[in-house]
DNA sequence: CTGAAAGCGCTAACAT
DNA sequence: ATGTTAGCGCTTTCAG
């Protein structure tokens, strides 16, 4: 029989290829599945009609009847930073190859955004929710939804300082303390911090091993060149200027992001500044832009794609463990330090 | 009645909260959903409870009944480009707004990936797809499957060579040709060409748009200063050296990417090229980096966010539209010229 | 304005 | 190795 114009676009279902193989659905179900039961010859014959008859599963029928979508979502500030798109490439890779979807979302740096995402992905009964909260995300009200229903979540890179959650995260103390301790062993006397929103533990650390690292050397903290909420280039721009007015101005940088890092660098190159030479800057995250700018910039690898991949084993972990909930997951990723031009200068004599 | 722990993980149902109102389930899933026939006291009563239980909907079970997902599918070679970032949020700010959700999947520029893309979107019964192709799309093949089910497909930026779909792109050529007509202006006189993969027709009209200045110019083409295939920062480095070791080297660059104009603009500058008294450089897409570089890159706005919003708006009228086939839409952006330090040179008398 | 009843397409006990 | 049956949670006629 030909195609019937008057149901076009009516979809083909189990149903359908069951009685055109005189069996009966349950048959093409699993037979659609490969399960062991069904003769190979069946499997070979329902697989063959299917692909004639363009057939394809209608998931909301297949996760409503079987309680489970296979589907892990994400939730991430935004999607086109290099560090979150490189985590998510990571999750990809670990669920595809565990027969999970991914469903992608960004928050936007936005508690409501984020809320509102949380929602969906529960009305779409997702399997698990990997999620790197939302710069403001002070409470975990929203996310305490999830646990009401049962779906587990794992906290990657920006996680809330709640043990009782899983989580993937770097050791951020560690990777501002050799971000700090190079430029002092760069000889550079001064050194400024740029950190980000003292909510987030991230940047709590980020600042102790900064602390760390000065004090090891010790050199004394200095509040007025430690500013927080500093983040993008912008920010990063303005703040440099203010602390080059300063009597007693840095002669160095770390960034707890890479983009006020380049706001640093641009500003402090448009007033003639010699990098590395009388100044040194080191930012955080090894965005793709780090390596072009110029001078390169030496940042903290942070190592996205483990982060990634990481999040997306514990989240396996947690779904195929029988007692779901039981097993509390902290990986710490070790990051790196890369430098490039805009840190590595001669040692100087008088150090 | 407290919570149970027997089931604390069991989600009410409408039939749940029914019982609960000695009411009928009908009558809930209408209130919920602000149906007129209801009483606005029982809408109040049935909200009420529904978050007093923390009730949510069951997305699989609506989709199944009604038959309707309201999502439209999103695919992009990649989600880390700001191009694409932008034009997701131009989508979602326009598919929100009208109740649809969007689900956002990368190709990763793999004909494959996107294949395997859409065969889950058609699984999971998407109203829409709206998809930017991958690079190496050339044949329609597994795009015509979701015509074969009725899905309503949109192109946008990268759009297939096939005007039965409908599509949103900018005026390539008119953006190709502001960028060399400037360069032109600028008293540059060999013009050296980056092109893209000349499956996709937006890099064979902007390659068009700069063959149309050069010739107005009364400027011969000349094929050994054009290479196509060079989109990427590597291959951008890699490409103008050679071009550089030519005998008659070019003087200026139009890339149809801003990745490989950058590439060759971080290369001149090793070599000691002065951009742009010796050298001018004009990219493609105003991704963020161009502004950051130095010297600023020109560059040519394709106001994704604006190609995004209407590629929504394109993709809302079909599925509004009864007769959801008989529209081809094909909506066209005016890009726009951005011009910087890597362009911007004094004219020189000698013109 | 509300209720009863049917059924979307699938999976999974249970039977054979 | 396959068939029968029930039902996931919701929406939607159709009837009051």
């Amino acid at each position: 029989m030909e195609q019937d114009n008057h149901q076009k676009y009516n979809r083909p279902t189990i149903k359908d290829l069951a009685s055109e193989l005189n069996t009966s659905s349950s048959t093409i179900s699993r037979a659609l599945r490969g399960h062991h039961t069904i003769s190979d010859a069946m499997i070979q014959k329902v697989r063959d009609l299917a692909k004639l008859r363009n057939y394809s599963v209608n998931r909301s029928a297949a996760n409503l009847r079987s309680g489970s979508s296979m589907t892990l979502g994400v939730i991430v500030p935004r999607i086109n930073r290099d560090f979150f798109s490189n985590c998510i490439a990571g999750i990809e890779e670990i669920a595809k190859s565990a027969g999970y979807s991914v469903l992608i979302s960004q928050s936007h740096d936005n508690i409501l955004d984020e809320s509102e995402i949380i929602k969906t992905m529960i009305e779409g009964n997702v399997s698990a929710v990997l999620i790197s909260v939302a710069i403001k995300t002070s409470n975990v009200k929203h996310i305490e939804q999830l646990d009401k229903v049962g779906i587990p979540v794992v906290f990657f890179d920006r996680a809330m300082d709640d043990s009782k959650y899983c989580k993937v995260v770097i050791d951020d103390l560690k990777g501002a303390y050799l971000a700090t301790k190079h430029l002092l062993d760069m000889g550079y006397k001064r050194i400024a911090h740029f950190a980000g929103d003292m909510n987030l533990m991230i940047y709590e650390n980020r600042m102790a091993g900064y602390e760390k690292a000065l004090k090891e050397y010790g050199v004394k903290i200095d509040p007025t060149i430690i500013s927080t909420n500093t983040l993008t280039f912008e920010n990063g721009q303005e703040q440099i200027k203010q602390f080059m007015q300063l009597k007693k101005a840095p002669d160095a940088l770390f960034a707890a992001s890479d983009f006020s890092a380049l706001g640093a660098l641009i500003y402090l190159k448009s007033i003639g500044t010699n990098i590395p030479k009388d100044f040194g800057v080191v930012g955080f995250s090894n965005e793709t832009f780090t390596s072009f700018v110029s001078p390169n910039m030496s940042t903290v690898n942070q190592h996205s794609l483990d982060i990634g991949r990481n999040a997306a084993k514990v989240c396996l972990n947690i779904l195929e463990s029988p007692s779901k909930f039981n097993m509390i997951n902290h990986v710490i990723i070790e990051p790196t330090l890369i430098v490039r031009e805009s840190s590595q200068r001669i040692v100087l004599n008088n150090k």
